[in-house]
Order: C-alpha cells, then sequence, then structure tokens
DNA sequence: CGATTCTTTGAAAACAGTCAATCTGTGTGG
DNA sequence: CCACACAGATTGACTGTTTTCAAAGAATCG
C-alpha cells in the first residue's frame, strides 16, 4: 500500500528514488480497526503517520465531555498531534479511526533523522506547515463569521468527500454546531 | 527603536552580533499613524513585519462586508499575511494601525536572502510558523467548543494586554459576537 | 466645545440548543 | 435468515442565548 506514499510525494515534491528508498526504509506499515485509538489525551505523541487508506479523526474534549473534532484525515493526509510532538507534553487530542485504515509510521527519532539528510523533506515538510496554517487561519475565519448554513455549505463545497464519508453528527461537531441543527438546516437547504 | 527588535532576537534565537548588524542593515523603519493602512484586500502583501511599538490589526470581510478581526498585534510581534506572501495571490486581508505605530520592514526579497545567508533566522522563522499554527488550531478549538462568557474569559486571561488596549467592539469582532453581547455579558459577570 | 467613536441598554425577533421520542439502516449472533 | 441491538438521523416542542434594531449615554480627539 505503500504506493500512495509514492505517488502522493512524487506529485508534492521532488525526492529522488535513493531517498524515498531511505524514507520507506524507517517507515513501519500499520492496520487499525475501526473504533481503534491511535493517541488518547495525557499521552505525548510520537510519530508521524500518513494515512495510505482510511478515515480517521482528531477531536478534543470540552470540559463537559463533549468532542469537538478538529480533523478528519482520509488517504494521503498526515495526521498527528504537532504540538505534543515538538513540546514533547502531553496530547491534548485524542485519535480514532472510523474506517479501517492504514497508514505509515515514523517514530518522532527516524522522522528527525529523515529531515537532517533528505533537505528536499525538511522544505516540503515546511511548507505542509505553512499551508496547514492558511486553512487553520481560513477555518477560524468561517467559524466566527459564517451563519451555520454557510457553514455547512461550504463543508460539502470543499470537503465533499469526507461529508459523504463520515456521519453527520460528527461534520456537525467539526463545525460547533448540534447534529440536530445540522439535520434541519440541511433539510430546509433541500427544499430550495 | 529597533532595540526592541534586538532584545526580541536575543531572547528568542542565537543569532549573533554581525547576523544581528546584517539582518538590521536591510531593513526599514516605519512610522504608521492611527487609522492608516499596510494592507488593503486585493493587493499582494511581499512584506515581513516586525512591530516596535504600537498595535496593528489584521481583518476580513464577511460577505456583508461586516469586518472579522483575525489578529492583534503589538509591540514584539510580526503582522502580515502569509498566505499572500507565499502564493503570490492578492490577499482577502487588511491590515491598519490602532495606534500610532512603529515598525520594521524587509522586503520578500531581502528577507528570503536573509533566510539564505542565516540558518538559525530560518530555524527561528520556523518554530515560529509552527506556533502560530498551534495557537490557531487553539482559536478553532474555542470557537467551536466555547460559549460566549467563556470566549471572553479566555480572552481576558490570554490577552489581558490587548483587552486593555483596543475599543471592546474589536474584542467582539475577534471572537466572532456582536458587541452588545460582549457588553451584556460582561456586565452580568462583574455582578457576581 | 463639537464631532466622532465607542459603549451600553431595551425590546423584539431570529436562531441554535436541549430534551425526548421516533425512525432508519446496519451488522451480529442465535 | 431472522431478530435484536445499536449507532445514527430526524422530528417536535420548548428553552435559552444571541442578534438585530434603535436610541441614548460616555469617552475621546481635534
Amino acid at each position: 500500500m505503500s504506493e500512495v506514499f509514492k505517488k502522493y510525494l512524487a506529485e508534492k515534491s521532488i525526492i529522488n528514488e535513493d531517498e524515498f528508498k531511505l524514507i520507506m526504509s524507517l517507515s513501519t506499515l500499520k492496520n487499525i480497526k475501526r473504533r481503534e485509538y491511535l493517541l488518547k489525551e495525557g499521552s505525548v505523541w510520537k510519530l508521524n503517520v500518513f494515512i495510505c487508506k482510511g478515515c480517521l479523526r482528531l477531536y478534543r474534549k470540552s470540559n463537559d465531555g463533549t468532542e469537538n473534532i478538529m480533523q478528519f484525515a482520509i488517504e494521503s493526509w498526515w495526521i498527528g498531534d504537532r504540538e505534543s510532538l515538538t513540546t514533547g507534553l502531553p496530547s491534548k487530542c485524542n485519535i480514532d479511526a472510523l474506517e479501517d485504515t492504514e497508514v505509515l509510521i515514523w517514530t518522532k527519532d527516524d522522522y528527525d533523522y529523515l529531515l537532517s539528510k533528505i533537505p528536499e523533506l525538511r522544505a516540503f515538510k515546511e511548507r505542509l506547515l505553512a499551508r496547514s496554517f492558511d486553512s487553520s487561519q481560513n477555518r477560524v475565519h468561517t467559524a466566527i463569521s459564517f451563519t451555520a448554513e454557510e457553514k455547512i455549505q461550504k463543508f460539502k463545497d470543499d470537503y465533499s468527500e469526507i461529508y459523504n464519508r463520515v456521519p453527520l453528527h460528527m461534520v456537525a461537531s467539526y463545525l460547533g454546531i448540534t447534529r440536530e441543527t445540522l439535520s434541519r438546516i440541511t433539510n430546509r437547504i433541500e427544499k430550495k
């Protein structure tokens, strides 16, 4: 299943065959069953994880125990808690699988080694972080300025693939609205 | 006024005296009057801007024309539209001064030159981006899971300095609530 | 001062959340 | 293969919060 990763890298960066082999040599393929956890809050996150197949979610809990989904991740996405990875502090996040999933895993140490050996990988990682920041900012903007209806519409437009793969109550959680509101507004939109 | 910048760099990185002089030699000191604009949406952002003194805000406009504040920035902060800077696309953001402000400016080309000459500056910039991403994620989390009252409380805790320097209706805009709601909830909190 | 900006307050309307019940589809074990 | 359990989605009635609109009061700046 590492072809997904190879294709991904070929499209997004200019890593050569030898470098690719080095990267793969330090990776581990792991299968994660639906509902299985990859990270529970309180423990320190020390991995770099690329998704070859399947779907994961990353969520935090509010004081009252509600789950707030920060990220959905499907094929060709990375997932993890960057903050815990770099600070070494316990994570505030949970990651579990919404489908049976296959991922490639590098430990922090191995990945750091790769970054030091392959400048293009480092550059790639930086571009990725920059784009992640931009989309996080865009999400802040929709969160503070869009109505519920606009948020739903934008989510369908931007992530139609995910919209059709995950339970709706999780989409609601991602958007910061209740499942009932999502259901009602969706019906209202369709009647137009 | 560049002492602020010198102190900032000394605290946050390990740049030596020669490197510091090189960095300064390519900078321009600029005064910005209250209400003056540094960026208007539609134009391309090409600068790196460090604030020595004063206060700026970065906001976007919704479809209906409402201003949504994405960032406040005071002494020792950087401000700018990273997305426009790297993509070269027109910015969706506006930046203007809330107080008379002094900033240090580097053009994109000059700054890229510095990054290539001073590895520690590049490393520093990366750490900064990583932390910016983390705080953006944390802001997403509060935006989708906190009540208005909790958002206000958190803002006061995290940014008391800014809370006391900018108009309240702008704090409301940053939090994604109306000025009336902010006023009412603040009064309610104080009566407790 | 006078003008502008900012903040507060009130009343009504819109909106989203809560609680509870029902409906639907899926998958598992007997 | 059916029955049952379970996760997920929907609906209704109600409550509570936030917005909207309008007006008035306070503070600030030239």
